[in-house]
DNA sequence: GTCTGCTATAAGTCCAATATATAATTGGAC
DNA sequence: GTCCAATTATATATTGGACTTATAGCAGAC
């Protein structure tokens, strides 16, 4: 049973001829009368009466004649709505972004492109670096917001920004005055880190371990808020991204002077993996968050 | 868009493998993957990503999905609706007849079709000759049981059965007590007969016709029961065909001797007109009434 | 690196839908 | 009855598209 014998069959049942079936549907009238004879044939019953002038339906062919309406009827729906998600700049979003970006960074881009997009529905899963990378490759979410570099040759990524690393200390601190302080001078203080899972924990420890300090730990959060308050309350220091500085009464936020004590933010998408008209929509509302390439 | 697309998407949309899709469609590999590009092509949107060991649904191949897969079970219900149509015997059957035949032939016919068939549904039209052909080649009627000869090339008639003609007349009358009359003798007896529409006036006059009588009608009716009464109350006299025949107190019946004084009823379908399987049936129950053919 | 498993591409085959031409049938005019 | 117009069915040839086989390309495992 194919699409074209049921167009066939609807155009004999409406215009009552095979021959004015056959022009309608820009066709030979023999290769219509095969069709709808062929039709038949798979059916085991007869559609037509064929009384020379005219033709009419038998009852068969009535009880056919709607089904086979509605079966060219939802061909063309389901042509129609896949074509309709395709212009319109609609549906799902869904992201996924790492803790220590999540609360700084994400509000003003998701703001804006909802406003730009109200038919857009944005999901945003919060989660660690690996396990969004398994959401991603499981197409859970569209794309990833983490730290870069990430690796990998089944992902595509670009970056967003790289931002200085701050030491945050009390306020009391010795060091809290200075405009600048390099690692070396943060040796044998008390750290508080993100914990294990989390990248920026990484980070923290890889820009030490450049500098030749290993950093004791004595607190471990999966927030930075939670450093910040302790590391206000006295119990040590830490070190944090630009992009979690805050004004605060019992902190002070220094500039580390090291080099390459930053942290670059970017976009991962998996390669290969189609994306919707929101989707690239996003993927490109991101883009202008992007450092201009030269 | 084709069926054997459909059937392919769903199949690899199934196994989450063109290979697997492949095997399962009885289908070389490669033709499956074009047929699925194909059909993307055609929606202008990629239904698949394909992301090496795997294959998985892009946005709009869900959305496209269930969508497919009701259309393939549309076409199964169509052609599974048809199928069961036709080895049940059951459905409707609509037959004509004469007002002449269908109160003393039909019963019996009727009731026995429907014991042995209780799914069918039989309409019985009661209609003069001319109506009853339009009806049929109307296609609203399947069959049509009237009085024969009918001719018309668009027809196919066979005989049910050939009956005499008898005379009725009051018990009073001075021909109630004879075993046999011959038409001359009713010459200048008033009539009654039926009215212009039905058949079986044609069929009296002629016989009359034949025997040179010019019958005098004093009353007009659409049925039998109305002029036995009439007749009964000694207004005239009548001819009816055997089946009309009964029991009165105020009636005698007596045969007509003339040759070719005798109706012959039969059935009359139509030619080129497909008949569904309980419309056979009740053709072919309709033939066993029928007398033997040598 | 090699091997395996998967999809895409290439080239050729073959069937089925199509077109053209014509026959067969019917309905209507005469 | 014959003849003509209209319609569907049949015959034959063509062609387009789905199919096959073979192979390339690519990712993942080892």
């Amino acid at each position: 049973m194919e699409v074209h014998q049921l167009r066939y069959f609807c155009a004999v049942s409406e215009t009552g001829s095979f021959t004015r079936a056959a022009e309608k549907e820009q066709v030979a009238q023999p290769s219509l009368s095969q069709q709808i004879m062929k039709l038949e044939e798979e059916l085991g019953v007869r559609l037509f009466d064929r009384l020379g002038r005219t033709v009419r339906l038998t009852g068969f062919g009535q009880v056919f004649l709607p089904r086979a309406r509605a079966i060219l009827g939802e061909l063309k729906a389901a042509k129609d709505e896949v074509a309709e998600r395709q212009v319109a700049v609609s549906g799902p979003v869904s992201i996924g972004v790492i803790p220590t970006i999540a609360p700084y960074f994400l509000p003003l881009p998701l703001a804006l492109f909802s406003r730009k997009y109200p038919q857009a529905s944005i999901t945003v899963a919060e989660d660690v670096t690996a396990r969004l990378m398994d959401r991603l490759r499981a197409g859970q979410i569209d794309l990833a917001i983490m730290a870069m570099p990430m690796r990998g040759h089944d992902v595509e990524t670009f970056n967003l920004r790289t931002e200085r690393l701050f030491a945050i200390m009390p306020r009391a601190h010795r060091l809290a005055k200075k405009r600048k302080v390099m690692l070396k001078e943060l040796r044998d203080q008390p750290f508080l880190l993100l914990r294990e899972d989390h990248c920026f924990r990484d980070t923290a420890i890889e820009v030490c371990k450049r500098a030749r300090v290993m950093p004791r730990v004595v607190f471990e959060s999966g927030q930075f808020s939670s450093i910040l308050a302790m590391v206000g309350a006295g119990l040590g220091i830490s070190i944090v991204p630009a992009m979690a500085v805050e004004q605060r009464e019992d902190c002070a936020f220094v500039a580390v002077g090291d080099d390459k004590a930053s942290r670059t933010i970017g976009v991962v998408t998996l390669k290969g993996r189609y994306l919707s008209r929101v989707q690239h929509a996003f993927l490109a509302h991101l883009h202008t968050f992007a450092p201009k390439e030269s």
